[in-house]
DNA sequence: TGTACATCAGTGAACGCGCGTTCACTGATGTAC
DNA sequence: TGTACATCAGTGAACGCGCGTTCACTGATGTAC
């Protein structure tokens, strides 16, 4: 086939966005070159006309993976349609987003590996995590939830860590009752952190 | 050389103690048989006089570094001489522990990749954890934190949670700033929700 | 508008490499006499 | 106590395999005339 720009770009993000959701299921080290290309349905010699080495996939993966989610925070028409912070926590810890890693939240699912990757994927982590926070304090204060802006960021980072951690856990726990269990506990208490009703409890 | 028993358990365990840590620096999937045999001062056949499959040994590994880090939060000889809940929270999210996974806390270095694994890795972690969550109830007990057991094992689920994701955070991080910032605010916020005086705040 | 040519996205076999695992072997030690 | 033998932890070369990457090639398309 042809090579107009907009079609090699249409497959470049093709690739990227079949990369972003495989890695989130399968972890950094999971999928091979070959296999992404042939999901794509194409095959991995035309790999290195997008990517000079898998680590530049993967570096552009982390960037598109964070947006995907961001975009259940942010991307509504108005302020009335962006879900309140309580639905967020529920939907976060929900067994469909456990159950879901590859259309999930892309920093619960590879943190541990993003910490011993290359400079460029730890860099585009960093700067979409950056994002998160801004995104997350923005909820925090739709809900009302009391403290200054320094206050509202150390929450909204605290949330972010117990979400990420309790999912982490719901999903490598082998026992259904216990990841239940995890979800359901740690959802409640984020949740009491997070608005201000629940404060003091 | 021989092959007494007490000998070969020895070595058997030191292989175990070496991937334990080597697993935490780099990952289940990070270090190879040969490395590890090398490490142990012997060479690669050997490792299967001693272990099935690589899977056998990353569980045991697992089991046996989950271990490591229970045995700071019970280990000690009295009840005084056990760490204070603030004090674990510090101690956990501080830089040294930060930049020493070989010697950390395992589920924080290894949550995303156990999801993936095989059974018996699953399983061991699943043991682990489970003993987690009741030293941690003990701690904040020790520490007065209000609350009936139910609130209080829902509270020690949620400080774990917020402790793996935070250390996390803070090891992913390219920015040295930021990764700081994720440990302090986390670290203030769950010491809050985990000690009697915080309460309400 | 029609034709000749250059471009380059995509092909698929081949490469070198490191991995987990196997296997015939060694030799120090525990055991039987 | 001393000797002969069986055991089996540890050796290290070899295996088949899948990986990331390379490379000579193809052929549809954009461009120049």
């Amino acid at each position: 086939m042809g090579r107009s720009q907009a079609a090699k770009a249409e497959t470049h993000d093709r690739i990227v966005q079949i990369a972003s959701e495989r890695l989130r299921a399968e972890g950094l080290a999971g999928v091979s070159v070959a296999e992404l290309m042939k999901e794509a349905g194409l095959t991995v010699g035309g790999f290195y006309k997008h990517f000079a080495t898998r680590e530049d996939l993967v570096a552009e993966a982390v960037a598109a993976g964070q947006g995907n989610w961001q975009a259940r925070m942010a991307q509504a028409a108005s302020e009335a349609e962006k879900p309140q912070i309580g639905e967020l926590i529920d939907r976060y810890l929900s067994p469909k987003h456990r159950d879901a890693p590859e259309a999930g939240c892309l920093a619960a699912a590879l943190v541990g590996e993003i910490a011993r990757s290359g400079k460029q994927t730890r860099a585009s982590f960093t700067e979409g995590l950056a994002k998160s926070f801004d995104l997350l304090v923005d909820r925090l204060r739709a809900a009302g939830t009391t403290g200054d802006d320094a206050a509202l960021r150390a929450k909204a980072i605290t949330v972010y860590s117990a979400l990420i951690g309790a999912i982490g856990m719901a999903r490598a726990v082998d026992d259904p009752a216990l990841s239940l269990e995890i979800m359901e506990s740690a959802a409640a208490q984020i949740k009491a952190l997070a608005t201000p009703e629940g404060q003091g409890s």
